[in-house]
DNA sequence: CTGTTAGCGCCTTCAA
DNA sequence: TTGAAGGCGCTAACAG
């Protein structure tokens, strides 16, 4: 029905070969073994009648497609999003392609996408965990299909992180608040079943303890990562007796909604009043914007995405030369330590004059 | 080589019926014919050898995969992953499964991307046009893979297209800042080569002289849509003799730089001397901190993912009932004017009293 | 309602 | 270095 393809088999009656021999000239492995005269006969004749491979036929003989998947939490998040730019250019350059998912902020999503994923069997898949738990990305690690994570941890699973050092970060910013002479600070936002987020919040403990500075309940105001948390707890350190001088932020989204509620209290933008002074992880295009924003922790998306595509692409030559890799493949993950990568992150200042 | 996966056949034989009506069981269209009784013990049979239909076998004999891919000039931005996110949200109530693919901002990277997906045999794509022409998407769509545009309009194509209502936008915008006793207010940014640029132009326009308002070339500080040229373009506004009251921003890249150039006079974040008042295309979630914004457009990206998702779906279906239906596609195609539709948009008040 | 069968387009031994 | 041929797993006639 309808017109029907140009295929291999049209490539080499036109280029006067068999379809072996265009088979492997157009072998993105490059397995070689073709002349260059043939070569040369075969190129030309497909760009002559218009042929395009047929991905679908070639991965239903090869059980491989050139494309690694992602899954983010979310797409409209400038984090994750500038992540997924930076993977996508890396493995482009290699020639495969990105194909990218969202789990919606659930495991539940995170389960989904991923089985698509594999249905649709990419080679490789990156997760940035919506979660704390990841059964669901070991078995497929161990069942074959490469996995890397990007940014979090996830409990229960033995699989390669790239990760932000995010205790070092956390350390860097309430040092520099330190330096700044402020004393009465608070930790705010942060689930403890995040990995982030307790790293962070460990690198909080360890500068305040550093620095001589009692920490009690009043100095940190856990849960939730979200902008809403950030909010609610802002309103709570609001209408508490005597607010803190300064305020580390878990991430951005929750250090927006601090300051989106510290803008409420304004019909206009004055500012007068209490003013904290919040030093916030992740740097974005707006932080510079936001009033209460002193110092904020930069992290390496770029060599996050880089690491990532490296590792990835690692264990998907590792499994395609391992011939029977299965085996092989399960002894590894069996008996090697996953690897964590910590990059480092900058810390940026925000002149604000409050 | 390794295990052998688990195919159609072996719940045929699981469930003691023929490889067909495991097909007819699992088609996705719902083909009907086949009994209650089978169809349970197909399911069964399936699910206790834990079998997942391989894709690629199916796409090879069907020529289509439930896909439908995206190209966007860039992942890492709001307005597009807004979009990017309501459309998969959609489409997955549908059964299909979006893939998401960057242009990188260039007519070049549209072209190959979009390659990339006729390639994978998607059915059909939705494209935020990067550039102002697009002979690729006219071939492709004329070609058989439906197309849609979402928020730009392009030259030499008859593809459908869903936008915003940019020039009532943008006469809204204009007649706010008039209303409030603005009288010189300036258009900033926006190529001309752009259909949004345009529209939303000759909406300032139109709101201008509506109010007996005369334009000069003054008036315009046209050319560019990103940061760089609203930086650019503020900063020669504040060098020149007799500044203006109020500015138009084209776009939320324009804004931000012209924010930016703003930002960038203070050491700190004190905001004496000229501050102009904006009024900006686009909405996100930080335009309330930006010191100059008055008032911005929202755009309603959850319905342009709708409506385009219907678009989509309704040119997929009618390919497929179609039979034969390449030549009905074609006199249709030729025939038919392509549907342009707008959405309305919203004009948001920012308090701020500068 | 169900089964038989012939490919979809490609890759990959195996032999030449 | 090249060619011939047998599937990869699935669907869609066509029979029954």
């Amino acid at each position: 029905m309808g017109e029907r393809s140009v295929t291999i088999r049209d490539v080499a009656a036109a280029a006067g070969v068999s379809t072996a021999t265009v088979s492997r000239t157009l072998d993105p492995d490059g397995s070689g073994g073709v002349s260059e005269k043939t070569r040369l006969r075969v190129f030309a004749a497909a760009a002559g009648i218009g042929y395009r491979t047929n991905l679908a036929a070639r991965s239903l003989k090869t059980r491989s497609t050139r494309t690694v998947g992602i899954v983010a939490p979310e797409l409209a998040n400038n984090f994750f999003m500038d992540l997924a730019e930076g993977i996508e250019k890396e493995l482009s350059a290699k020639g495969y392609t990105l194909l990218v998912a969202s789990s919606d902020n659930s495991v539940e999503g995170e389960k989904k996408r991923v089985a698509m994923l594999a249905d649709r069997m990419v080679d490789g898949i990156v997760v940035i965990p919506a979660g704390s738990r990841g059964e669901h990305l070991s078995s497929l690690h161990t069942g074959g299909i490469p996995v890397v994570l990007v940014d979090r941890l996830v409990e229960g699973t033995r699989i390669d992180a790239i990760l932000s050092d995010n205790e070092a970060g956390a350390r860097s910013l309430t040092a520099k608040l330190l330096e700044d002479g402020f004393r009465r600070i608070v930790f705010v936002g942060g689930d403890k079943a995040v990995s982030t987020a307790r790293e962070r919040m460990a690198g909080f403990k360890a500068a305040m303890k550093a620095a001589g500075i009692r920490l009690n309940r009043d100095s940190f105001r856990l849960g939730g990562m979200e902008v809403e948390d950030g909010f609610a707890h802002m309103d709570v350190i609001l209408k508490s007796g005597r607010p803190p001088e300064a305020l580390v932020a878990v991430n951005l989204l929750v250090h927006l909604g601090m300051e989106r509620r510290l803008l409420a209290r304004f019909p206009g933008r004055r500012t007068e009043g209490y003013m904290p002074v919040i030093a916030a992880f992740d740097e974005s295009d707006y932080t510079p914007f936001l009033p209460a924003c002193r110092y904020t922790v930069a992290q390496d998306t770029a060599s996050m995405g880089k690491e990532a595509v490296r590792r990835i692409l690692e264990r998907i030559a590792r499994r395609k030369k391992g011939g029977n890799g299965f085996q092989e493949e399960q002894f590894q993950t069996g008996n090697t330590e996953p690897q964590i990568i910590r990059l480092p992150v900058t810390i940026l200042k925000h002149f604000q004059d409050r």
